[in-house]
RNA sequence: GGAUCGGUAGUUCAGUCGGUUAGAAUGCCGCCCUGUCACGGCGGAGGUCGCGGGUUCGAGUCCCGUCCGGUCCGCCA
């Protein structure tokens, strides 16, 4: 047995018993006579001391000669500690080494492991496994653990069966970028890996499963970000039976038990908003609630004064920023850089400040008395002491642009508070996204997504406004602005299926080569179904109030999609390529 | 595909207007230290300034290219 107890068990009930310590030397104190070693492990740190008063000098010696990280086992006393430290849970005792074995050496690390480390991004993933034994990083992936296994409890208690499903599909033209696999033993074809199990869900739904989750690697074959990885993980879940309320209130269920259960949180509110009223208000199909800054419509007030600005605008909007009227001249023209910026891509900011004196003055005095910025004021709910600030163009990208801004000056006024959680339904997105470049309909979620019972007539009409009107049984989770899952009623009736590939200007015959499958099954009496599908990871990280899932998943890919510990991806032999019938350009 | 920030000691960074021998902190090594816990004191070693080219009497610093990393846009049904 290498151990007794683990770095985080003693306390000073302990005290006088003999124990057997096992980990990794954190920090080690050499006071010349006296010579103390952090010892650590997953579960805490014990302090070893050695001491000449009574410490042999052989046993001391080899004391000294261990480095940071070297594993070490010691055994001795636990002994009361002249000064204690409240510092650490172990902090009022010590362990009085009498043996200690050496169990490997270490080389120096390259950055520190303690919470606040020294490392970059860069040294921590190459180096992953030392950056793994810092206990911020494992309290993560511990409480990922805890999350897992919780959302494994809700679900199970609620009847739902975890089924696994393929890793080596079939890859389709719809949605994201397939990673594909080649197969060798059918030269020149290819498995897609999963962008999600979506089809197979819906067939065990065919299959009278009923309720069923899993908790799932995903592929997707695109570009990275903080908050998006080429494989990520799910709790994709499918239902049969039920309409989208029965699904709501399940996941609402789900969300508010992972919230009590790992964080004591209790959410209370589950407020509901339509994607239009999203779009109309936020510019943004997942707003952020923690706080207000709600757009208001300035186009009655602002046009017809002769600014050329607004009068050719299709939209001209505003946001309130509380108690900024104050903002210096400098302050103003750097938020107007910012919102001039490509990533934003606005062409000027127009502000407007009430004094807290109450006159009002804005960038367009030239064009706008008084009583007319009174009026923006009013339609904005500005106080005295408010700053407005307006976008003008074309209304789409117009939204957008200025729930980029919101979002900005929400994290400048610090109102995002990580410790708030507001989440939030988005119902009744677009069935239907229209695609320039390619010049023509995609599914806004996929192509098994139901239209609203009431929108199914327009299905038939061959105007593309008509069209895109076309609402769904679709649903997002938003929590603190960051999407967390997304779901829908699926179509189950066969010829409406039909008619949707129809307008995703998919013919018959390509329908049935891509999703053949689903739609035989679909023949053999599907029941109505819905489900929703949770990114993990994100949940994770927006539960810990951090933006990046990296710190969330054990083995993250960087930017490019390698891994930078394993070097992966990498090229593979001209054997292996060969075996595979494949020939590099 | 694009924008933007960064790359200088093992590590995190500073380095002014282009000018002497490129600095600090921390880590590492050595010596000292009887209660430390970010221990402390003294001393020491440690540099292809990412790489290539250019401008210049002279480049860490300016220009061009390139590689690597971060963030974002496009993309992500």
């Amino acid at each position: 047995m290498y151990r007794t107890h683990t770095c985080g068990a003693l306390r000073a009930e302990h005290i006088g018993q003999t124990v057997t310590l096992a980990g990794w030397a954190a920090i080690i104190r050499d006071k010349g006579s006296i010579l103390w070693i952090d010892l650590r492990d997953r579960y805490g740190i014990t302090q070893l001391v050695f001491d000449e008063a009574y410490t042999p000098a052989d046993l001391f010696a080899l004391a000294r000669t261990a480095g940071r990280e070297f594993v070490l086992q010691a055994t001795g006393e636990v002994i009361e500690r002249t000064s204690k430290t409240n510092k650490i849970p172990t902090g009022d005792i010590e362990l009085k080494v009498s043996k200690l074995e050496i169990l490997n050496k270490a080389e120096t690390p390259p950055f520190k492991i303690e919470d606040d480390t020294d490392g970059g991004d860069e040294l921590r993933m190459q180096y992953r496994y030392l950056d793994l034994r810092r206990h911020a990083v494992q309290k993560n992936l511990l409480f990922r653990s805890n999350l897992a296994l919780e959302t494994r409890k809700y679900l199970a208690d609620a009847g739902f069966a975890e089924v696994e499903t393929p890793f080596l599909i079939k890859s389709t033209p719809e949605g994201a970028r397939d990673f594909v696999v080649p197969s060798r033993m059918n030269p020149g074809q290819f498995y897609a890996l999963p962008q999600s199990p979506q089809t197979f869900k819906q067939i065990l739904m065919v299959a009278g499963f009923d309720r069923y989750f899993q908790i799932v690697k995903c592929f997707r074959d695109e570009d990275l970000r903080a908050d998006r990885q080429p494989e990520f993980t799910q709790i994709d879940c499918e239902m049969s039976f039920v309409h989208q309320e029965d699904i709501l209130n399940t996941f609402e269920g789900l969300t508010k038990h992972l919230f009590q259960a790992t964080l004591g949180v209790e959410l209370t509110e589950f407020p509901r908003m339509l994607y239009d009223d999203a779009m109309r208000l936020y510019g943004s199909d997942k707003p952020d609630l923690r706080f207000g800054m709600a757009f208001a419509d300035l186009a009655h007030q602002a046009k017809g004064h002769g600014f050329p600005v607004f009068d050719q605008a299709e939209a001209v909007l505003a946001i309130c920023a509380p108690g900024c009227a104050g903002y210096s001249r400098k302050q103003l023209d750097e938020l107007t850089e910012w919102v001039k910026r490509p990533q934003i891509g606005a062409k000027g900011l127009v502000y407007a400040r009430w004094e807290a004196d109450g006159s009002v003055k804005s960038s367009v005095d030239k064009f706008f008395d008084e009583p007319t910025l009174k009026q923006w004021m009013e339609a904005a709910g500005a106080k005295p002491g408010d700053l407005l600030l307006i976008l003008a163009g074309e209304e789409e990208k117009t939204r957008k642009q200025l729930g980029e801004l919101r979002l900005e000056m929400g994290n400048r006024l610090g109102l995002r508070d990580p410790q708030t959680f507001k989440p939030l339904w988005v119902l009744d997105f677009p069935l239907l996204e229209w695609d320039e470049d390619a010049a023509r309909f995609f599914a806004m979620h996929h192509p098994f997504t139901s239209p609203k019972a009431e929108d199914i007539e327009k299905m038939n009409s061959d105007d593309p406004a008509v069209l895109k009107s076309i609402r769904a049984d679709a649903y997002d989770l938003v929590i603190n602005g960051v999407e967390i899952g997304g779901g829908s009623i699926r179509i189950h009736d066969r010829s409406l299926q039909s008619r949707n590939f129809r307008l995703l200007g998919l013919t018959e015959a390509e329908a049935e080569a891509q999703f053949g499958f689903l739609l035989g099954a679909f023949e053999y009496g599907a029941p109505p179904h819905g489900g929703l599908a949770f990114g993990f990871d994100r949940l994770n990280a927006v539960m810990n109030g951090v933006g990046n899932i990296r710190d969330f998943i054990a083995f993250p890919k960087n930017n490019q999609g390698r891994d930078m510990m394993i070097e992966a991806p990498s090229a593979i032999a001209e054997a292996q390529l060969k075996e595979l019938g494949i020939q590099l350009r």
